[in-house]
DNA sequence: TTTTTACATGAACAAGTGTTCATTAAAAAA
DNA sequence: TTTTTTAATGAACACTTGTTCATGTAAAAA
């Protein structure tokens, strides 16, 4: 054997996009096919179920960024240089696995049990461990003294939002160093003139 | 007459809840009957169809958000109190309708059009008129030189995430005000230590 | 009281859904 | 070449979905 499916990959690849523009729900089995050019029946050679593809994408990408993070929390950075790497991590996520990051941020809620636990647990895992970078930054007088719960959740919640940059305007190249730069602005000096 | 059908009002409030439970396509009509404790052939001598009835929602709430925004926009205030009062507002209303608010956050896809073009067509008005008050606030001098696009949807993703401050844990009694202020304190200054 | 409006029911329909099955063709491995 | 995977087909099934219709009752307005 060689070159491992080559089909198999670019049923995957295309399905993901599919399911992007219309939605999980929305996209129906026979909208695959459709856009595969094979019957319906042959996407049950495949994956098992329509339930098991949503998780496939999902449960994917959410153990590579539970891996970053937990090696960033590991180390011996400073709180500051911590909150930097998840940021420039996540950014990198979004630049290289836009359509992933998508689904994940816009289908959660479609996975069924026990896989809707799963990702519940370890997306509030991923967060109360931003929010213990800043605890530990607010108490080396790293970052001003500030609700953690406020500021853990408006930086996930922009960072989660950062796909649409290679999503919609796909068109225009954007530079992930130069967008990561931008986030950072934001999230450590906010938009008041110093 | 009077009282003007309090049946029919709460069969909007629960039908609400129940469907930011489940999501708007996870909820049959079924399924609300059931909730009602009546046959599901009643539910449409309240509404036309179950597109229309999360039109309804939606359009509803939309349309506050337009006509304060407008109100704003057109006043005379300072860019740096616009902002203010827009981080105002959004905390309000989530306050006041968190439900309308995530049902407009997680379901607008399932929008049908026209209802579906009217909504982006909105939202991108709102945010667009985010980014005219930060430029102008720049010129002034009242905000630093930054990167619009990133900042204003960092602004809008942390406060479309702040329903859940009111849908989730909904024992804690939460001060708006006092939330409002962390709002602004972490949009204004970031995270980093003065 | 009569009439109109609001609220409710049960049965049924038509379309769409994910999935299975038996079978075949093509490609790769032995 | 033979054998085994991989890729594909078409028909069908079992179930769910939103919606309609004709009809009935309770409440409010005239």
């Amino acid at each position: 054997m060689m070159a491992k499916s080559v089909k198999k990959d670019l049923f995957f690849k295309e399905t993901l996009k599919l399911i992007h523009e219309k939605g999980f729900r929305a996209t129906t089995m026979r909208d695959i096919a459709e856009r595969m050019n094979f019957e319906v029946a042959n996407i049950y050679n495949y994956i098992d179920s329509k339930d098991a593809l949503l998780e496939n994408y999902v449960i994917g990408i959410t153990k590579e960024f539970q891996t970053y993070m937990d090696n960033i929390i590991d180390s011996t950075f400073s709180p500051k240089d911590k909150l930097r790497m998840v940021i420039s991590k996540h950014i990198q996520f979004t630049f290289e696995k836009p359509y992933q990051l998508a689904l994940m941020a816009n289908e959660w809620r479609n996975l069924k049990e026990p896989a809707l636990s799963e990702y519940v647990a370890k997306r509030s895992d991923y967060i109360s461990k931003i929010a213990s970078i800043l605890e530990d930054g607010v108490e080396k007088g790293e970052f001003r003294p500030m609700n953690i719960e406020i500021a853990t959740n408006s930086i996930v919640s922009s960072l989660r939002w950062s796909y649409n940059k290679y999503v919609d305007n796909s068109n225009t190249s954007i530079n992930p160093i130069e967008l990561e730069k931008q986030f950072m602005d934001f999230i450590f000096n906010g938009v008041k003139a110093s």
